[in-house]
This record gives C-alpha cells, structure tokens and sequence, in this order.
DNA sequence: TTGCCGCCTGTAAACGTTTACCGAAAAGGC
DNA sequence: GCCTTTTCGGTAAACGTTTACAGGCGGCAA
C-alpha cells in the first residue's frame, strides 16, 4: 500500500472518528471503548489501511531499519554473512538496507545517503574510507565496522585471521616441509586479508626462515584466482604451496592447476578459507580455515540493535574463533583438525588478535 | 547523520536565510543569487547538513527504493540474481530493501511492510501468498514476480525451464538409454522447479515412456540434497540417473555417492541445474543447465523503475533464455553444449514457456 | 516620474503520523 | 443530588522536507 496509501484521515472519516483515535487503534496503545475500536477496526480492514512508514518514522524519530555495506562482490561468504545479519535483523523487526560498493570511487556517497534512512549501520572493512566512518560515529550514528579491527570509535566484530594464518602455515612449513610457499591475496583490500597475511609471515618467523617479501596480489573471487595462479605455474620458479586468502582463490587455483595437468597436492598443495560448504566436495578435499560465517552477520546485527537501545553493556568488540580444517589439498592423507583459538570460549569480548 | 540529524531549519539560521533557500540551494535548482548561494552552502558544510530522507519522502511521495523478497534459502543463485538487482537499483539511484522469508508462516505481514517502504517489490516467486500479491498489484505498487509465471496481475521475470528439462532428460533417455530416472526436487515450492519437473515429464512422453508418477521431494540446498540421495542410494532399487533441481543438490548428492562408493557417471548419472562456478570443478564436472542469473536480478530491477516511472512500453514479460551445458557426469566424455531456446533472442517479450 | 518586468527570497501549506493536553461525559462516593 | 474521579476522544503541534504563491526591489522603457 504504498501508492495509492490510505491514510490515517480517511479511516478516521469513515470510522466517524479523529485520527488520534485511529492512531490509538492501529497501535493497540491508550483508551478507547470497546464500540470504538469495532468501529475503526472495520474501517481499518475495508480499506486496507496501513500506517505508512514515512509519517511514523518522522515523528518517531526512528526507522526500523538497519543497513549493511558490503564490497560489490558478491560470493558465499558474504552472502552467509549478510544473510545471518538479515536474519536477526527481521526477528527484531528491522528492514535491512544493502548496499554494495561496486568498487565505484565516490561510494561513500552513496554510504552517507543510506546513513540518513537506517537506525545503524553495519560497514564491511575495507569498503568505507576512515573519515566517512569517522563522520557516521561523530553523527551518533550506532555503527559497526565488520571483519575489521575497531576504528574511528566504532565498534567492531570479526573472525579471529592471524593465529589461524600462522598455524596453517606452519602446518604447511613443518608437517610438509614446503618451503616455496607463497601468499595469494591482496593484503591492502581487506583487513580480514591483513591479518591472514601477517599470520603467514609469522610463520615463517616461528621457524627461522624468512618470509616472503610480498603477497601474490590478487582478487578473492574464482576469476582472480585462477589469474593469479595461472601466472604463478607459467613461471620459471613455480611455487609449491599456494595459500590463498579464501576459498574461492583457492578453487580458481584448482582451476588453474587442472587446465595445466598440475596434481594437487602431489605438484602443488592448495589452502583455503572459509570452509565452503563445497571444501570438501572439490577434488582433493580442500584444507582451509573454518569460520562461523552466518554468526559473524547475526552478533552484528545484535551488536548493532544494542547500540540503538543504548544497551552499553554489551561488549564492544567481539572476536570469534576460526578452526583450522586439515583435509587433503595441503599433502594430508588423512581428515584432522584443530581449533585456533582458545576451545571453550566462542567469543571474546575484547581484540586481542 | 541520522541521530542528531541537523535539520534545514539550522543550516537556514546560520545562514541568515529561510529554508526555502537552503532547500533550493541544496537541491540545485531555482533562482539564488550567487552570494546567497555561497553563505549557504558553507553553512550546510559547517554544519555537516544532510537533507532527512524521511522529509523529502514524504512531502515527494516517493521512497528512492526498491525492495526484494526471497526465500531464506541463501545459496549462490540467490546471491547472483540479489546481486544483479542492487546493482541496477543503485545505479539508477535507489536504495535497496531485502526480506527473506525465513519459513515464517507470519511473513507476508512483512512483506506488506516492507511494501510500505518501497516504491517497487520484487518477490521470488513461491515466498508469497497470492492474494497478498493481489493486494500489492491492487495498492498500485510496481510489482515483478521473479523466477514464477505472471499472477495476480503481477509481471514477471524468468528463466525457460521446461525445454531445457526436456531436453536434458531427453539427452539421458536418448542418448545415455537410461531408464530408472528420478527428479530430485520440490515442484511445489518453487514454480522454476515445477516447470522442470513438467519438462521432465514431457521427455519420457516424447520417447513414449511413462513419466515418473512423482518427483524425489527435496529442498535446494545441499545438505537436502544430501539426505535425498542417500535415502534413494539405500533403497532397494538406487536409480540410474538423478535429474537435480539445482547444482546444490546436486552437490548434495555428488556427496552422498562419494560416502557409498558410488561412482560417477559409471554407477550413477547426475545433472544440476544453474552452471554456478563450481559446476566444472567438481569432479567429475557436473552437467547442468546455465542461467543467466545477474541478468535475472538486473531485468527485474529495470523492470520495476519502468514501472515506476510509468514507461508503459517495456514489456511486461520477460523469459530468459538458458543453455543446457554437456559435461561428464551425465556419462559424456566430452564438453558438448546446445543452446535451448531460440538462438540470438536471449529476450522473449512473452511468456512462451 | 511612472509602470512594468524579472529576479530573488520569504511565508505557509502539505505530506502522514504520534502524542501531550484538554474537555466532556460517565461513573462512583457521600 | 453534588462533587470527585475516571474514561474516552478530540485538537493541535511536531517531525523535516518541498514548493506554490506572493511580495519586495531594482532596472529599464516611455
């Protein structure tokens, strides 16, 4: 009823009523004697009326409606995310507003735009520069950076990246005595990228070696990575390990591989991460980081919620726990797995990463 | 700036002008002289002035947005088609409404509240009762139903099904000479898989065999999949072949075939449908029907701002074409495709099914 | 000097709600 | 029967815009 809206006088007119009565109706809220509200509930009901959302958020001061900002790119992760984010948003009847930066420049317009019609707003690192985030904290905007450390005053929620990296890696290094091993991921896009990158070199650390200097530099989606991973095996020195920033990397990789008769992981060993449900489908069953994807998007939203209802003692920053999850793309035979952090305790209520 | 939103009245005090000026000048248009413009436009940038959604709204009838109903399900179809709908809707400037309908018995009473908010609705088809369409078209709000069959006067925007079902059920028949075929979906959930199944159907017709009596009911993730297969690989008499209503279960049932030892295409022909990324990956790489999923979401956007802005000549219909995509679990050797609408109209103003 | 015209800007109504406030009527106590 | 209390419901202001309308003022032609 958004075109042709009944309005809240027309109900009124034809229940014989002042709209303030029909107001009190319709919200269920206040005195109005039994004959009454018979009266304007059939009014109610024979046109329709809907209160229009417009009038009562003015008024209200309020919208009902949460907003997510995410990197255009789509793929599963971000929908689990979003999708555990709408999730808790629509049990506490909030719409939710997307909006996806389509790596267009002057996004943090369009990101200023969607502040003004939602009650909080939940940020994809990497998606939003620092002083429009800063200028949404200073509004008193609630806001939440996610997949990202705290910043700019606002508050954050994110996987736990780089003790999970640095296990992997070192897996890679000590159980499989890989040495070329190399990073595909681009370090500066994404903070999650950041931590995982660093978890890699302190690897390498750990064990007395020097890390690689850079990061093979690439996309996170399928295309990317099979890029990056075609150019890697064309070379004189092709790696022998790949440890890719997520999944998806990881299965253009495979790609890559295939089309050039490159065995995983007899020639080359593949990581991932994300534990996509289609991991352990691919051939061979792909090692990778397991994170709580769908968690990450609903803890926002609550954090979010929290916020708009002044809710302070809700922890500010919350780190969740990754799982690193050995299958057979690394060298493995066999499945194991471990926890990355610290077993028991799901969520930590302050970052220390 | 939502919170402590300043409002055109403050910008026009500082200004030392009324907020008839400050709204002419923030919005461009109308006669201010150029001084005047200056001092108010470093007043909106002192005072970091956003004009409210809300006000503008209301007093201009119009929301800027578009809203989008789908099921729960999340999955990559989802995400692509979602994807090619925000990314039109942002391009032409409008904000983005999503809803998934989370198996809530009480959603359409969301649905019609986000329908309060939008200037156009896109609903998946199979997520919202009919007569609450009806009351949307009736309301005068745009309204497309996606992936479903023109209803309640709603338009719609779809992919063929039923050729492509028929001739990939064909290709198993003819070709492969199977016989023990089952469909492994739920024709009354969503009217993409309907149209499958009766394409389904129609094969074993043209090859003068009797169709299945009943499809495998199943939903569309993988793990449903999964469960549906393994109880058809348990039972007495497994089947030949499983027409998938989609990759996922698909995936599912590559799965299940894994856990049993059954092979594949040797023991156990398997097609998907949607060709989504990870089809060819799969080993051994699934065969499967592709549709052009972004440019699903994409048309229905266009479609809802045409409607929208009363350009009445665009064509109320659209039916995309698909391609069915010959790879080896199906039993082929080789990568062979056909096209399976009429080749070069990639768009059908009718609804030719 | 007197109109007239055009440019600029202000006033006020409208959009659709919610709710504080007030008054009328009904109910209850004595 | 009168006063107090309660219940019910109406009036009007407020939320933040846009824009129709009108008015003031300067310039220009006669």
């Amino acid at each position: 009823m958004a075109r042709n809206g009944t309005t809240v006088r027309e109900v009124a007119d034809r229940a014989g009523v002042s709209i303030a009565t029909v107001s009190r109706v319709a919200r269920g809220i206040g005195q109005v004697a039994p004959d009454t509200r018979r009266r304007v509930l059939s009014a109610i009901d024979d046109l329709g009326y809907r209160p229009s959302h417009l009038g009562r958020a003015l008024v209200e001061r309020r919208h009902a409606a949460l907003g997510i900002v995410f990197p255009g790119l789509s793929g599963p992760y971000y929908t689990e995310v979003i999708g555990g984010f709408e999730s808790e948003a629509i049990a506490a009847r909030q719409s939710v507003l997307i909006l996806g930066t389509h790596l267009l420049g002057h996004s943090d317009d369009q990101v200023m735009e969607i502040a003004t019609r939602v009650d909080g707003l939940a940020i994809f690192g990497g998606t939003v520069a620092t002083t429009s985030i800063q200028r949404l904290v200073a509004s008193g905007l609630p806001t939440v950076l996610l997949a990202s450390p705290p910043l700019a005053g606002a508050s954050s929620v994110r996987s736990e990246n780089r003790a999970a990296a640095r296990r992997l890696t070192g897996h890679l290094l000590r159980v499989h005595g890989y040495r070329r091993i190399v990073f595909v991921g681009n370090p500066d896009r994404s903070p999650d990228v950041t931590e995982r990158w660093r978890g890699f070199s302190d690897a390498f650390r750990d064990t007395n070696l020097e890390p690689p200097a850079e990061p093979v530099r690439s996309g996170l989606d399928q295309a990317a990575g099979l890029r990056a991973a075609a150019d890697l095996l064309d070379a004189d020195d092709p790696p022998r390990a790949m440890v890719c920033a997520n999944d998806e990397t990881a299965f253009g990789a495979y790609k890559s591989a295939a089309a050039r008769g490159v065995r995983i992981p007899e020639d080359l060993a593949i990581t991932g991460w994300d534990d996509l449900p289609l991991a352990e489908l691919v051939s061979p069953p792909l090692t990778t980081v397991r994170q709580p994807m769908r968690e990450l998007g609903a803890l926002t939203a609550r954090r979010l919620l929290a916020g708009i209802r002044h809710a302070d003692d809700y922890p500010p920053d919350v780190v969740l726990n990754t799982e690193l999850i050995i299958r057979a793309s690394c060298g493995c035979r066999e499945g194991a797995s471990a926890a990355a952090g610290p077993p028991g305790s799901a969520v930590n209520a302050d970052d220390n990463g």
